[in-house]
DNA sequence: TGGGAAAAAGGACATATGTCCTTTTTTTTC
DNA sequence: GAAAAAAAAGGACATATGTCCTTTTTCCCA
């Protein structure tokens, strides 16, 4: 992750974002501009947060690394995200690993200006609020049906949160294979075992494989499979 | 959960939390006690909220249920345990049961009380900031542990984690079995499986039935299953 | 104190998932 | 365009866990 000194840039990303609403002229100033690869990591396990980061452009993902080896993909997070939420609130280290998925461009503040200024300062207070519930609210969500339904339940629901934002197409939607590994990992499961579901899908007519890519021909059973459940 | 309409009660209770050094004294005279028997329930999920509940004594577990019938106990919370503070910031349903385990006194205090004198009221802020970080901090470590590790070695971490904080007593420990069924439920397993790998730990010497009880032979053992995993 | 009810434990078998490899398909490189 | 490399798919078998019952133990009360 590389700095961009560029106050231009930075000051015209931060105006197109909520963060105006929420902190004034001189905390801007104390913001630093980085842009990060695919595959830079944000931070990791066990490490002591000083900044706050926000994520402006592109992609991160979230995902734990256990002492077994075993690692789980927690979420995915598009703009505006917050890294260092939870660690600010309680000057924890981090647990979750965080790495960029697109090139991506990060404003960091340092949690001395925050606790200086925005410590007693409602928007901002809120703003977290709001954002860690959602946080909290999605992570329960993602417990219960990991835990509770098996990997054809939990494949049919993760297919349906990335589809429904997408454009309602027709009949039949698709969804690019080239991250099956990764859609595994964020279900908790193996790719083999993914693969094993995936075809007995295929057998039943629900999904359509194609070089590289899934079709849905279905949607309706896919809807069943998920019975109303859905990763957010 | 029935009102109980003492005021010095109300008040004594109050005044031995942290609650006044949150809310000022008109406040504290908008709330209500209430005295709640084990097996009573606060909330069910689907419930529109429209109070913030404080659990000043007493235990409450928190599960949730899921279309296919299965229920996942999530959490128990002891005092000061607080109802409400998500469904308050993001205005969503209630997604997960709370009910009472133990007879229990909680207070509430409506919605509308919050909105109009604290919406930015930081000491009020910060406090729920801490608790729901909390929240999400103990949510998504029990995730993953859940997740990617077997029944074996999560009871190994429940055991840890429900013995730690009793007295360091010796080498043996004890603890009730009454409620396995629970400790399974907990577990996000059947009590039959639970059961199995106990026999299992029982023929390894690890840990020891008796009458209703279990009996940690091994705590090293018990420490490498775990490997620094703890619920919290 | 002796049944009988309730709780706990366990047997048998089915399903879900993991691991390790091999085969097939796709992509890349020269 | 063919060979090599990389990615995807799948076979075989082992393990973890679930479900449904039966057996055993514990507890309670007449």
């Amino acid at each position: 992750m590389k700095e961009l000194h560029d106050r231009t840039l930075l000051h015209a990303l931060v105006q197109n974002s909520p963060l105006p609403d929420i902190f004034d002229d001189i905390t801007l100033h104390e913001m630093r501009l980085y842009q990060a690869e695919k595959g830079d990591i944000l931070c990791s396990k066990g490490d002591q947060l000083h900044h706050m980061y926000f994520i402006l452009k592109g992609k991160i993902k979230i995902f734990t690394t256990l002492p077994n080896g075993k690692s789980l993909l927690l979420r995915f997070n598009n703009p505006l995200a917050i890294i260092g939420d939870v660690e600010y609130v309680t000057q924890c280290e981090v647990r979750n690993t965080v790495e960029f998925v697109h090139l991506s461009l990060v404003v960091s503040l340092p949690f001395k200006v925050l606790q200086e200024n925005y410590q007693n300062h409602p928007p901002f207070l809120q703003f977290i609020l709001h954002k860690i519930s959602h946080k909290l609210h999605t992570s329960s969500n993602s417990t219960s049906l990991n835990l509770l339904y098996p990997v054809e339940n939990r494949f049919a629901s993760y297919l349906l949160s990335t589809l429904s934002s997408d454009t309602g197409s027709t009949a039949s939607e698709e969804l690019k294979t080239a991250k099956l590994t990764e859609v595994a990992e964020l279900l908790g499961t193996s790719y083999r075992h993914l693969n094993r579901v995936i075809r007995n899908l295929c057998a039943a007519s629900v999904i359509e494989r194609k070089k590289g890519a899934l079709i849905i021909k279905d949607r309706e059973k896919i809807s069943e499979l998920a019975s109303g459940n859905i990763y957010e």
